[in-house]
DNA sequence: CTGAAAGCGCTTACAG
DNA sequence: CTGAAAGCGCTTACAG
């Protein structure tokens, strides 16, 4: 059935051998706007299928202004939280029966507003940004340039764009009840260098929960393994590992089990460990990480329905702990077993 | 200096402001093809940037029929081996001036054959295809329909288009040879549930390499963390667990790490473990996984340069053993120590 | 319900 | 070196 030529077919050939206009040809492809007789629809389709018609998007894009596209602008790939975050975004978006166009910011504002600006160039519908750290004024153009944005994960300050992101305040607070639970007092928080973006919000909620309780110590890395690994190595070495830490994310998380490891204190006697960014791999730890789930399919379809305007409220998900081994609970009990 | 306009500014405007035509603004614009006197160029770059103007990609692909477009076909982005291929691959693109559209497949060769007709759909001006498993007749469609194709970590088995990969025989030979001189005679492997893709090179070339040597066991589990982990635990507790182990992918060798531990053998006394797709982050295991490293970036750049007709030869990059604790080397010494 | 035609913003022969 | 104009493949008022 399907012709074999060189040029794919066109509307117009597709017009041409139905004996109609191009209008009517785009009216049944498109399913309007304009009504059409079913007699001349059923020529029209038979004639699209017979040339093997398929649209251009690109004259389609130039003409509707409209294309189907939607940008995203993402920290590193490689990071396999945000990988997942961007696997589901991409589906959630297929679903929807759009395109996505990826770029890696690798945490700079820099390469994030200038891959913006080429996704702005290539007449994205829309703009998801998962942005690591603070999102500067910068980001907020977008809203500026009348093409809709939304940030998953983290949203900057003042900005008027819609925020996607998990509830951190009862993650954190679930994280330290459990510790808690194990007989722990001291409770200390892994965050990133600085507090910026949700680990931030993370810290301030561990500072509230572990008020008023024992003193406890805040500590800091960058959020790579290596730097968690290095960082307790230090610890070790100075008779100064806590005994029960809360890590803002699961890279750092992993990096502290291989440097307990490492170090003879392997978790989760020699520390006990929960991070606050679990994703379905950090069950294959050594030992398995107990950490919060975070609702990345959920997170990445409201973000994609508030971005198409099918959605106007943002709920923060729930992040349930998932409760592993690197806590110290045993392999069916809970706490204290 | 930019104009505070609704509507972004055409080259229409442009040309109307600096007093000359569109055909010359498009000149001086895209450098060429024709020349431009010196002045009337100055005059035209000055309208411009008073303009703030910008060219719209969409209509420059509808007439020229290139969009600077090039999609990405992924396995599964969550998975930090491809997620890292996908953005060393987007950047090298980017490098080079060109968006990414990025697909995930999801091991399904349904869903990839739809991503590329989308892809397709959209115009891109070639395609780059990271698959897990078997090509089928449907990835080779690309060449037919004239937009150039490379596939990047495995190809089909009969296919035209180039193939980036890096040397699996290499790397499996030097494994082997690692674990030998640990003094393993028997040097299992963990394959992928058959035979396809580069994990049935890697199988092949380890049963060359083990030829002649001890009985060899071949072991087989998907190429999830969860399984390889489920194995590892249903081996020990038959009694039959592997003293040295080659896996196919970093992803079950994680798996296998975890579910060793887990079961009272922590590798290396337990079980010596060498993966073939080393990626960074596997330094960050307990213990810090012996690993090929697969050479990522170089791989992004040959397959984008080879795209684009940059490059005409395919290399296969060396992808060398970066030695760790998993295969039971010592802080700083070599095997045996 | 249908058709002739304008126009989206570019690029590029073609003629000066 | 420069300009007037056609045309890429669609969508959509507008007029029948």
């Amino acid at each position: 059935m399907t012709q074999r030529a060189d040029k794919p077919a066109t509307l117009a050939d597709v017009a041409r051998r139905a004996g109609t206009s191009t209008a009517v040809v785009s009216y049944v492809i498109n399913n309007g706007p304009r009504p059409v007789a079913a007699a001349t629809r059923e020529r029209v389709l038979a004639a699209a299928a017979e040339l093997g018609y398929r649209p251009n998007r690109i004259a389609r894009a130039l003409r509707s202004r409209t294309t189907g596209v939607v940008g995203l602008v993402l920290a590193d790939a490689s990071n396999p939280y945000f990988g997942a975050l961007a696997r589901h975004i991409e589906q959630a978006l297929e679903r929807r029966d759009r395109l996505t166009l990826i770029g890696n910011a690798g945490y700079s504002a820099d390469r994030q507003r200038h891959l913006i600006d080429r996704f702005l160039a290539a007449q994205v519908d829309g703009l998801v940004i998962v942005s690591a750290d603070e999102g500067r004024d910068e980001a907020d153009r977008p809203e500026t340039m009348n093409v809709p944005a939304v940030y998953v994960h983290h949203g900057p300050v003042g900005g008027h764009a819609p925020v996607v992101a998990a509830d951190n305040d009862a993650a954190v607070r679930e994280a330290v009840a459990h510790l808690r639970e194990h007989g722990h007092e001291h409770i200390t928080f892994l965050a990133g260098p600085d507090d910026a973006g949700p680990v931030g919000l993370r810290r301030a909620a561990w500072q509230t929960a572990v008020a008023g309780g024992a003193e406890a110590v805040l500590l800091r890395c960058d959020y790579s393994r290596a730097a968690a690994d290095a960082l307790i190595r230090r610890l070790a070495a100075e008779g100064a590992l806590p005994r029960a830490l809360i890590t803002a994310t699961d890279e750092q998380a992993i990096g502290v089990l291989s440097g307990a490891w490492a170090c003879g204190f392997p978790a989760p006697d020699g520390i006990a460990v929960i991070s606050l960014d679990g994703t379905p791999d950090s069950a294959h730890t050594a030992p398995a990480l107990t950490a919060t789930r975070q609702p990345l399919r959920a997170m990445a379809e409201q973000a994609v329905d508030l971005l198409l305007g099918q959605a106007s409220r943002t709920l923060t998900a729930r992040a349930p702990l998932v409760i592993r081994r690197s806590c110290g609970c045993g392999w069916q009990s809970g706490p204290g077993a």
